[in-house]
DNA sequence: CTGAATTAGTTGTTGCTTCAACTAACACTC
DNA sequence: GAGTGTTAGTTGAAGCAACAACTAATTCAG
């Protein structure tokens, strides 16, 4: 079968899509570290807990909502439980289950994180943006993620009116 | 100072953008990893000594065309040396500089890699897409490079008109 | 109720990235 | 031409992520 190569709108757009996922995470990351000690991911990890029913939720539904495979999450929790940020605790319905729940000095984290990392986002990704530019993002986002991510596994992220369909 | 939140456009946004963020690099680095044994950094390297002049570059402009440090560069083509993808010499011009020049296997490397890889591109970012968003992508790529990418580091990659400006 | 299969998590290993320290070569000044 | 500073690159150590192997609890078939 023969490939089909890249129009020239194609191919600019994809090197600077290229382009921006290569450079985003750093930027974030840097800032989180340098203003929270936290990496971005630790931060999410601790963002999504903040805003979850009594702060807590299952591991593997945490590893849903912040894309991690399981021993990821394991491992950035239990580093997260040895500076007093979460909790573990066995779940009481399922006794395979683990939730883990935010702690008082993770709310605080997230609450004196939360600031900078917003300034972050908007400095870096809202304001070189034209509002209508902005409209376009998120029209774009859709339609990646329905290839990217088609179970919507993060559809809880991005699109609340459809978290209901990850009950577990 | 009052920190300023998000509009609900620009949280849907910003939302869908990490998202992409998140996930695209996974999806990318499996296709290469299963179908080339080159993480997606990899290929982009050899890629870009693929295209360059006698298919040799010097490391430190290798490291900007890649976005990378000058230790993961060097990290990497020593890795990638020892595979027999990449030679690498001592500039004559210059006494501190290396070059990294592309091996045959190399460059059999990229030919047989580089079909899957767009592939891979098209189905996931681009078929998505319908063309107005591809050229509104390149749009908000732009913008966001101007601030993620300030000096045009990258610009070799997304902007040939703008190589010229990066002449060391 | 017993055994097989599935689900939920943890742990250990390996590999890559980053940071810091270092070497070597060039450039510029006096 | 000696000394200082800068540039180019390498190396080693530390930390995070991916993968595989493992344990433990639940479910379901018969």
């Amino acid at each position: 079968m023969e490939t089909q190569w890249l129009t020239e709108d194609e191919r600019a757009a994809w090197l600077r899509l290229v382009a921006v996922v290569e450079l985003l995470p750093g930027v974030l990351d840097s800032q989180l570290r340098a203003d929270a000690r936290l990496t971005h991911f630790e931060y999410f990890v601790l963002a999504m807990l903040s805003e979850a029913p009594e702060r807590t939720l299952r591991m593997a539904v945490l590893a849903q909502r912040t894309n991690a495979t399981l021993p990821r999450l394991s491992h950035v929790v239990r580093r997260l439980e040895g500076r007093g940020l979460v909790e573990r605790f066995p779940c009481p319905e399922d006794g395979r289950a683990t939730n883990a729940r935010l702690a008082a000095a993770g709310w605080d984290a997230v609450v004196a994180a939360a600031p900078g990392h917003v300034d972050a986002v908007r400095s870096h990704v809202l304001e070189p943006l034209t509002p209508a530019q902005v409209k376009q993002l998120r029209g774009i986002g859709d339609a990646l993620l329905t290839r990217l991510d088609p179970d919507g596994r993060l559809s809880g992220l991005y699109d609340p009116d459809r978290a209901h369909e990850n009950p577990s």
